[in-house]
DNA sequence: GAGTTTGAAACT
DNA sequence: CAGTTTCAAACTC
């Protein structure tokens, strides 16, 4: 029927055209079996017309991993294009507004990537005689508005709504030209046409955008920047995914004709979302740069196109705003995470990698980290902005909630995020600005600046270290100072990028996991009933455990001098506190856990919450401790739960005993968590990656089954997102934390067994652990068991996704200790492929 | 706000 | 790996 070579230019307007082959009884036989209305013929043939890859189109983006982000090299992009091309015929000829605009999208990037080559893929637009690019902007525009429906998951369904769509507006020759050059002049634009998809999709995918689009802003100045803004905008204010990627898509559109014009274009839609936002991705950017490496350079470049371009750009661009380091936060960095969480970053698992570190975070996803409050998190692209929405809505999905443990930050991070949105901006300029505001507030009150922003960002004091050195929880965190911190000499800022770089490769080297997630979170399902916000007690939000473990002497854990108490989590066997009576968990409860998790002397263990006695359990079984407790293993997981703000809150488990960690595959769990980790590592940030919203993470327990399953869906799409951030890729300590987060929810996906989620909220469901390596993964928060049914059929597309994802992941770090090099090789993704 | 305590990071 | 020093946060007054 559809048959792509059929259907295509022999249309039946075309036959007429074509007179030799119009005669031959085989072009007229094709023409009749052609389906298509030949409205464009001559630039379907060209094309795939056969071909429906809209789908294509979405998920390649995705696919992308991080690192290419910033590399992005031209081979990726011929690969998109190819797609993007091959979903632009099957478009052309389709139909649509919805699809027609991502259409044109894909096309235009296309075009952008081929640049010279490019053409044909906009020559085919062209040929389309219809509509003009304008009217097929607006059509998009309406579509946006009009189709609430768009989801994520839409991305896959695109494909089929194409059949519904019909009458495709195509864009003149000229328009279509003029748009070439255009992309051609930057190739932002190609860059900024994939965000859109992933932003739509997950918070990590988001900061991924993000920080493509910044790259790909700084190479276009203008354009580019604008899209990217519009994405992250899209991103956070937008709950409703569809919405975001059109609008992004359509902001996109109309900055390019407005370029063609030289008119400066109003954003319509977008632009009240950007003006939101702006700040917020800003600094997010900036931040999930600073955590991830890679976003790194693209920050840095970033920079120099914002130093040249601000004076240029128009009102919409975040980009042009320096990147903020973020005290609000990108999220990832977020803030949704500061880091990544945003709330702060505090300097235990805040780091970038994840991020949503993560993430945000961007993230560092990040980010995030960071669902329903998904949606909040992925509205939100700076950490700050995530942070909040997620608490609004409650992270729900994820395990953002579940990450939550502790109230300090989560209040304290969440509640201003506004505030601290427009704080990052002022990071920009030098700290002495900043701190002023601050300062005028109560000793008490200063105090509590002076470590954390009201974001939840964390300030430093730093007078000696120059925020360069581990010690300064930014830095640490992998964000950039902000103006309200008190530091001294501080080159942990954007003018000092370079610096702040190389030193943290010098770190990296040290310690590959320096800039890791200290604390690893796991995460635990809440039962539907939980999810539903019935019984929150029950909820187990995450178990979570520092990477390093303490060596506290003196506070007996129970100090914040306790870098475990700090996070909200326990100590586990990798501690070597003494004396330790770590109220989230002392040191034996861990390793005991483990075992009841094992399912080997549960009994004994849970009786017995002796450190001595849960040690010795430990001892026993041993094989469980080397994945579970050992903390390393553990800090993978963190990353892709926490957000860059709140490690501590973030990730922040509340452990309200071992058992929580239990799983009859309680070992796969851990392992997994490891796992996850280290897909997170492969992230270097989310972090932010992870939008963490603690507090926010509770209330997302509640979280209606309707988010639950928005949270899986996304998260599945996130997953998608994280193949394209290459774990791999990312030397041993750069995870982005988005990307981990986003593995973890996918893993929890992945989970084969929707049952689990139905199932009680133990642990268990949430968790399996698949691969003997220990890749483990998070589930979504709470699963609504409401939805069972339906999140069934989600679970089933995270699966899917998180297959392609998997194999993608580059051998996590953080699952070995990083002082025992021996890890990796576990993360590496054939293990994980195991655990499919 | 200054000083002390604490433990992580950094260094040896 | 252990010990020491440095550092900054946490804490106390």
């Amino acid at each position: 029927m559809d048959s792509p070579e059929s259907s295509p230019p022999a249309s039946t307007s075309n036959a007429s055209e074509t007179a030799p082959v119009e005669d031959s009884p085989v072009f007229s036989y094709i023409s009749n079996l052609s389906p298509l209305q030949p409205v464009k013929s001559s630039s379907v043939t060209q094309g795939f017309p056969g071909l429906n890859s809209p789908p294509l189109v979405f998920a390649s983006p995705q696919l992308i991993p991080h690192k290419s982000r910033a590399q992005f090299s031209r081979t990726s992009f011929d690969k998109l294009q190819v797609r993007l091309e091959d979903s632009k015929n099957s478009v052309t000829t389709d139909k649509g507004h919805g699809e027609q605009n991502i259409q044109l999208n894909t096309s235009i990037a296309a075009s952008t990537e081929k640049s010279s080559d490019s053409n044909s893929s906009v020559d085919e637009l062209i040929q389309s005689p219809s509509g003009s690019c304008e009217q097929v902007l607006e059509d998009i525009v309406n579509v946006d508005s009009s189709d609430p429906n768009f989801s994520f998951d839409s991305t896959i369904k695109k494909s089929e709504r194409n059949d519904q769509l019909a009458n495709a507006p195509t864009c003149s020759t000229e328009t279509v030209e003029n748009f070439r050059h255009e992309l051609n002049s930057g190739i932002t634009g190609e860059l900024a046409v994939t965000h859109p998809f992933t932003c739509k999709e997950t918070e990590d995918a988001q900061t991924e955008l993000i920080l493509i689009n910044a790259s790909a802003s700084e190479k276009a100045m203008g354009q580019g920047d604008e899209v990217s803004v519009n994405c992250s905008t899209v991103g956070t204010e937008l709950p409703a995914n569809n919405a975001v990627v059109y609008r992004s898509e359509d902001n996109f559109m109309t900055e390019l004709q407005n370029a063609k014009t030289g008119q400066a274009a109003p954003l319509d839609q977008s632009s009240h979302l950007l003006t939101g936002s702006k700040a917020f991705q800003n600094r997010g950017v900036r931040r999930r740069c600073l955590q991830f490496e890679n976003a790194q350079h693209n920050i840095i470049s970033n920079r120099l196109a914002q130093d040249t371009s601000d004076g240029e750009k128009p009102k919409t661009r975040f980009l042009e705003t320096p990147l903020m380091p973020i005290d609000g936060k990108l999220y990832p960095q977020n803030t949704l995470n500061s880091s990544i969480k945003l709330p702060k970053p505090s300097g235990f698992g805040l780091h970038l990698n994840s991020i949503l570190n993560t993430v945000q975070a961007g993230s560092a996803a990040t980010i995030n980290v960071k669902t329903a409050q998904w949606d909040c998190v992925s509205a939100t692209t700076d950490g700050n902005t995530h942070e909040t929405h997620a608490c609004a809505s409650d992270g729900s999905s994820l395990s953002l909630a579940t990450n939550v443990v502790e109230p300090d930050n989560n209040s304290v991070t969440l509640n201003s995020n506004s505030n601290q949105s427009i704080l990052g901006n002022k990071r920009n300029t030098e700290k002495g600005s900043g701190l002023e505001g601050t300062n005028n507030l109560s000793p008490k009150k200063k105090r509590m600046n002076t470590t954390e922003s009201d974001d939840g960002y964390k300030r430093c004091n730093c007078k000696r270290s120059k925020c360069l050195k581990l010690y300064c929880d930014c830095f640490a965190a992998g964000i950039y100072c902000a103006d309200d911190c008190s530091c001294q000499e501080c080159f942990n800022r954007p003018d000092y990028e370079e610096t702040v770089i190389e030193t943290r490769q010098k770190i990296e080297s040290r310690d590959p996991f320096a800039f890791a997630p200290r604390v690893v979170q796991h995460i635990i399902e809440q039962s539907p009933s939980v999810s539903r916000g019935e019984d929150r007690s029950n909820f187990t939000p995450a178990s979570a455990r520092h990477k390093k473990g303490c060596k506290c002497k003196k506070s007996m854990c129970l100090k914040k001098y306790c870098e475990c108490y700090q996070a909200n989590v326990g100590c586990s066997d990798g501690c070597r506190c003494e004396g330790c009576k770590n109220v989230f968990g002392q040191k034996g409860e861990y390793g005991m856990a483990k075992v009841f998790l094992a399912g080997e002397d549960s009994q004994e263990t849970t009786d017995d919450l002796s450190a001595e006695k849960c040690e010795i359990d430990a001892s026993r079984s041993h094989t469980y401790h080397i994945e579970f407790v050992n903390p390393n293993n553990l800090t993978p997981l963190t990353p892709a739960f926490q957000f860059p703000n709140h490690e501590k809150d973030g990730s922040a488990a509340w452990f309200p005993s071992g058992k929580h960690f239990q799983s009859p595959e309680s070992g796969l769990t851990y392992a997994s968590p490891y796992a996850m980790s280290s897909a997170s590592h492969n992230i270097s940030a989310n972090n932010a990656v992870i939008p963490e919203s603690s507090k926010e993470s509770r209330h997302g327990n509640g979280n209606t089954v309707d988010e639950l399953s928005a949270a899986r869906s996304r998260s599945s799409l996130v997953w998608q997102g994280s193949p394209i951030t290459p774990m791999a890729e990312f030397s041993g300590s750069k995870v982005p934390q988005e990307d981990v987060f986003e593995f973890g929810l996918s893993n929890t996906v992945q989970d084969d067994t929707p049952e689990i989620l139905k199932d009680s909220p133990t642990p268990l469901n949430t968790v399996k652990a698949n691969s003997p390596n220990r890749k483990r993964v998070s589930p979504p928060h709470g699963q609504p068991h409401e939805h069972t049914s339906s999140s069934s059929a989600d679970l089933r597309i995270a699966r899917k996704f998180i297959l392609k994802a998997v194999p993608s992941f580059p051998p996590l770090t953080p699952c070995i200790d990083s002082k025992t090099l021996a890890v990796q090789p576990d993360s590496s993704p054939e293990n994980r492929d195991d655990n499919k």
